[in-house]
DNA sequence: GTGCAACTTCAAGCGCACTTGAAGTCAAGC
DNA sequence: GCTTGACTTCAAGTGCGCTTGAAGTTGCAC
């Protein structure tokens, strides 16, 4: 009946997915794959859980979170291989993550280097330093550095920031 | 005595850096950053507190740890700003790191960018999800798109493997 | 000298992504 | 049919980087 074995038992989806059972428990339990049960209760898992598995890591590559990346698959066929129109918008999205990310990264490089050469860090000189030009146009305690997380427009005061969970 | 106040109090340090308070006390307990105290106790920060403080934030930016910035930040002088000497190295060492985010990001958008036209994702010729030829080669479940956790040399086999904890 | 915001400590809690352990069951090879 | 390793569930634990809350104290403005 199976000319390509074609269920996988735990074990296996773990050993060729290169994550744990209990991540893998862990997933199912999330929605992010799921099982058949044996008469018995063990899980055996189609094929097609070796893509969803291999989106999901590529997603937290990417910066996603296992929920954001159960919303991504949520959007791509359950059962087949996504064809290029279904997979052209998540690879376009995950592209601009990617470069804004890279984006981000490249502009920290640029201020590390121009630190080498300027006395780095002093209060009035750095940019890597830089509390008051780049940010602190939107609100107190400004970002500068970690773009990311700008602060809430309702932001009261010290002492309240919420941290930027990294 | 102060032409420019140079103590600051938790909440105008929280105010300056964009920390909540309780993340620079918890910074304070690891080490990190270190602070005067008033005859009634309460904390009294130096200006050069600002500049570690910005110097931990951008190293988590960077993606080390904590405890890897107080390494980092060991390195530095506690006093004075760090002057060309003593900056480069961290700087440098800073780059490649974010060389190498920057090319793992690239390689994976390249994937992506590969994967809109191929029909994604199918097992046999989708360079994102690809267990056997990049990766396979250092060990049972292979890590492929995620290079930052190599398995260990010792790796024993399924259900035993470690998470990669990205 | 008083009022109030800002500070103090300490313990506990949170969110994420899992792992660990206990106690028991299943499946497959001999 | 027995053994043994792989599986099951469930609850609790882990590590990081904080936040929250309670209960009390300090410091500055008026």
């Amino acid at each position: 009946m199976s000319p390509l074995k074609d269920r996988l038992t735990i074990g296996e989806l773990a050993a060729r997915s290169g994550l744990a059972t209990s991540a893998l428990r862990y997933y199912e339990e999330l929605g992010l794959i799921s099982s058949e049960r044996t008469a018995g209760g063990q899980r055996r898992y189609h094929r097609a859980m070796l893509r969803r598995v291999a989106f999901v890591r590529a997603a937290q590559r990417v910066g996603l979170s296992l929920d954001e990346a159960g919303q991504a698959l949520a959007r791509l066929p359950v059962d087949h291989a996504p064809n290029a129109t279904e997979w052209a918008p998540v690879a376009r999205a995950w592209q601009r993550r990617i470069d804004e990310q890279i984006a981000e990264l490249q502009l920290l490089r640029r201020k590390l280097g121009g630190c080498v050469g300027c006395g780095c860090l002093s209060l009035k000189r750095c940019a890597l330093y830089n509390p008051d030009d780049t940010a602190a146009s939107h609100g107190p305690g400004a970002r500068w550095l970690l773009g990311d997380t700008p602060p809430e427009p309702s932001a009261p005061g010290p002492g309240s920031g919420s941290g930027s969970g990294s």
